[in-house]
DNA sequence: CATGAATGAGGATTCATTCAT
DNA sequence: AATGAATGAATCCTCATTCAT
């Protein structure tokens, strides 16, 4: 039918500039990645980055809530059913699949989470909530059932594996991307049980 | 005398444009960070910057060559006469105490070591390099002397705990800035400890 | 018949348009003025513009081609049969109720009248001589009867007069609306009378 | 002095880009009259532009309040001193003088004046005022004098003073710019002064 | 040593127009 | 008869850099 022939023309479309931008932003930044940059990789006119986002700024919005909903959907599925000690296994499993797989966007992520006063700041924190938020349910969870040390903070905690999974990942993948991934799984490992008997 | 006054006058303008630079930078970025902005923060005109650096991109590489050598410098000074394994634990606390005095800095290193295709790139690899250096002389150290195991891969170990620091010290600013450094300290501590016996 | 319900449904698409086109060219002027905002407000798909104009300048000018001879029509009617001095006051009449009517197109030409160097000026100039003789040929047939003084201006006097008509009525609808017609008519026409005595 | 030079070539550089919009707007409308064309005509860069407005609307807002400044200052300087029914016909003629002179910006003032909707909008019924305000004030002084019908509406007598001199003159500088301004000044006395015992 | 007016290449955004459905 | 996705030329605006003072 029109409709459907046309609707997902325009998905297509997006998806397109969705893959292209992310690349580009992840290598340079947001700025100094222009929309010729992102339409001509993707393939399309300039206007049509225009005729599918409101703006630069707009795409990456979306770019971020797309790619974030990816990771925290991953979680999900990587923790249902699991007892509290392998979930948070199964969670630094999952996150460092997802970073080996979208590389630029896990790239990006590390460049813009710690930074301030960005327009998009609000709408990051808030999605940095939602992914770092299936950890800390999990994280709870080890320690409700005694797996995890009843004193440690939660939140800290989930902020912090996140953080750590994230640049251990990246910095693999960026300098030394010949390690297996067993082999980086297994460091962050020993770093989650560590710190769970700790701090 | 004049020249000195000359030469003193100079090198306060150039501190000047190195603070108003490190700050607008970690909390925008290089390219959305504007030689007007950081002429009106350093509080002189526009062309003064251009009277001090050649350009802005030579305002930034001096300002890591500025920022990773006080850190270096401060790696050093830690290390300076102890054994390996008290050696590691004084790097920690002086890569936290760095990056509390110089939040900024760090932010901006954050969003920039593991980006790709810019620039100063070569530059800040080279700068890696140094920092990571010191940190891997301890480590070898601390291989050599049996305090930590035989078949660590210094490198990969030296780059990681570069890379957990620096993430873990800015989440802390960032996120949780009431935390005690030292609790800060225990956890990278623990982290350390654990890498280095099973890595 | 199919044919006729295609017409019908065309020329209310078309009216849609003006209409639109209109209220928006009255309220921003034509370049200010989108083809989208069109659409938008017609109720119609931006291609549809497309189907039932050549161009935007082109629905322009049957814009004005049409508003212009509803007026051009309208003074015709209202002098018919009238004896000079009459005619001249039925004219009055006539523009002020075309002009609280279209009040928008009012606007449109007040805005486009006067101006150079436009695409359109010539179709503008070509219209506005069309109503313009209107108002000549009455002004002279008041002149042969000797109702007006015979060495006015004829040309002079009809352009002053259509030129004074828009922006006395268009400045009623605009800062004073509450004015009854019948007072803004008054003035009208005490001042042509005046201009008919002196100049 | 260095400051003075440079504020002479700054307000230099402003007046040359006021010359050369007003120019151009008159002609062709704002939305149509680009950036380029002004920084063009006026011999200076396009950046020049930006570093001396904030933006093409802050430009044309700047223009205006200028212009109308300018005519308002005439306005006081005609009326100085004159009895109230002297003081009417010395406005007309300053109004006349004006526009002659300034023919593009009574243009611009015609084609804006009546719209409704526009950025400017505000700043421009301000002016306005500002302007039917010494207007305003002569007609008052003639009625409180007795040399005007004490019945006269001032605000609306006024404003239509106002937009009937701007339209008589821009259409006589248009159209039949070789008829002296003491004929239309003499048309415009004639109007005024039959409104005045009617209205 | 420092300034700030001016520049122009480059980048974001708009919009009239086309065209396949 | 109508649609709306896509286009790219045109436009507004930004900003690193230069230079006369």
């Amino acid at each position: 039918m029109t409709t459907d022939g046309r609707t997902r023309r325009r998905a297509d479309t997006r998806q397109r500039l969705f893959e292209a931008a992310v690349e580009l932003i992840a290598e340079q930044g947001f700025s100094a990645t222009t929309v010729d940059d992102i339409a001509l990789r993707a393939g399309v006119a300039k206007g049509t980055v225009y005729y599918n986002f409101k703006s630069k700024t707009d795409l990456f919005e979306e770019l971020l809530r797309h790619g974030i909903g990816l990771l925290t959907d991953d979680f999900r599925a990587a923790v249902k059913g699991l007892p509290p000690r392998e979930a948070v296994a199964a969670l630094i499993r999952s996150q460092l699949e997802y970073i080996r797989r979208y590389r630029a966007f896990a790239q990006l992520l590390l460049s813009e989470m710690w930074r301030t006063n960005r327009e998009w700041q609000q709408t990051l924190v808030l999605l940095r909530e939602q992914a770092i938020g299936v950890i800390a349910e999990t994280v709870r969870a080890g320690v409700d059932s005694g797996d995890l040390p009843a004193d440690l903070d939660v939140r800290v905690a989930s902020s912090a594996l996140f953080g750590v999974g994230l640049v251990v990942a990246v910095d693999w993948l960026v300098f030394t991307p010949e390690r297996p991934l067993e082999d980086v799984e297994e460091s962050l490992l020993a770093i989650v049980r560590r710190v769970g008997t700790t701090t």
